[in-house]
DNA sequence: TAGATTGTTAATCGATTAACAATC
DNA sequence: TAGATTGTTAATCGATTAACAATC
């Protein structure tokens, strides 16, 4: 659902195509790491359970890493995602909230590796302030804003109660803040030059609840 | 994508709609407190930033709410969503994995406020093993099929590293467990008679990359 | 060369939106 | 009654899949 431009020509990549691309990484990145050197879209859609033509179809969107008739190169693709996804920069992004979900992020070593490091963690409970994760300090919520316009900042990760959300990102945007990582269960309004990716995880537990509680009566191949 | 067959009829619901159902949910516990007794499509919908149509659309599924000419009504539409989704009767579940986000999952008392109450927690290392989290020891994991037996439990969270997910998973099955809700950042081969929801966290983040990293070139309104 | 495989367009499928009769 | 609103079907839109020429 985003409509950019790339050496002056506009095109439409779906959210799915998207989504899908980290998806590609991580397998090419099993692949690299087995010392694997070609994949063609068949094998690497099939270790995905999708089409291969859906891969196909995906990868024309940035212009085709390949040649009619050669499968892909490992060593040349994994670094064409990278940058496509734009983890070949690293991100830097500060956590708000170092509550128990803050704490779990800021202790995943993985976001840092693959270009997510974090700068700070901040609180507004002085209980918290000064406890250090992975080297990095909570720091109280007052400096935050500071913080953020020194470090020039621009992804944020809310884990925040409901009510302060949308005040906190207020906060943040004035600072520069263009992309947010939104772990509470409500929406917040940015204007359009803003990114937010919510993850209400509640919503996942549902969509369990509904199906797990339908499984006696699922007509599962139709 | 679910196909299920209700008072004797078959329908398909999309997994699109489902995934909605919580929000609706949500929109409408929160009118309920503030005393709303009656609200239309328009209204609810607009409050969720999707067509009112779309919403008609999905509640049509499970045969609608209201008469021609009346709004919904609010005490009537969230026990409807309730049983719909399945939350009207409790769907315990165990926690695999006691790192940080298995404990940070655990904390998370409105899980248990919204039907999902964490029966047990278990982990390999000796060392977190004896820990209690909201009164909920940390068990080893020895014991987790035993214990999931013993108490039934059809609802499993994975937060175990990689390399253990499948096999976990496997034991679990065996024991009876037919949802999970999967925070490894791999898919886990159960048949279809098994429920997974993959909750890829580095999924999000790399997609907030893709699209902070475009703004700059990025039509937002064609 | 023959078989394999990509890039790319066309066909299909499914989800969203619009329209409207029925009804309060 | 007139205006509002639902349930429900039809039209539209977008994403997935199939097909195939080009090419190695």
């Amino acid at each position: 659902m985003t409509i950019i431009s790339k050496q002056g020509k506009k095109f439409r990549v779906p959210d799915a195509t998207i989504h899908r691309l980290p998806l590609y990484l991580d397998k090419l990145i099993l692949l690299q790491q087995a010392g694997v050197k070609e994949v063609s879209s068949r094998q690497l859609a099939t270790s995905l359970d999708i089409k291969a033509s859906q891969l196909r179809h995906d990868f024309h969107y940035f212009g085709g890493f390949s040649k009619p008739g050669r499968p892909y190169l490992v060593d040349l693709l994994v670094p064409a995602l990278e940058e496509i996804i734009g983890i070949d920069v690293p991100l830097p992004m500060v956590i708000i909230g170092a509550g128990h979900l803050g704490q779990a992020i800021a202790n995943y070593k993985n976001f840092e590796r693959q270009g997510f490091p974090v700068l700070g963690i901040f609180d507004v409970d002085p209980r918290l302030v000064g406890l250090e994760i992975r080297g990095i300090p909570i720091r109280p919520q007052s400096e935050m804003e500071s913080f953020v316009r020194e470090n020039q900042v621009r992804l944020a990760v809310l884990t925040v109660p409901v009510q302060a959300v949308q005040e906190v990102a207020n906060k943040l945007m004035a600072c520069g803040v263009v992309g947010f990582w939104n772990f509470s269960p409500t929406d917040i309004k940015v204007p359009g030059t803003v990114i937010v990716r919510n993850e209400r995880l509640a919503v996942g537990l549902m969509c369990l609840s509904f199906k797990t509680k339908r499984l006696g009566n699922l007509e599962l191949f139709p």
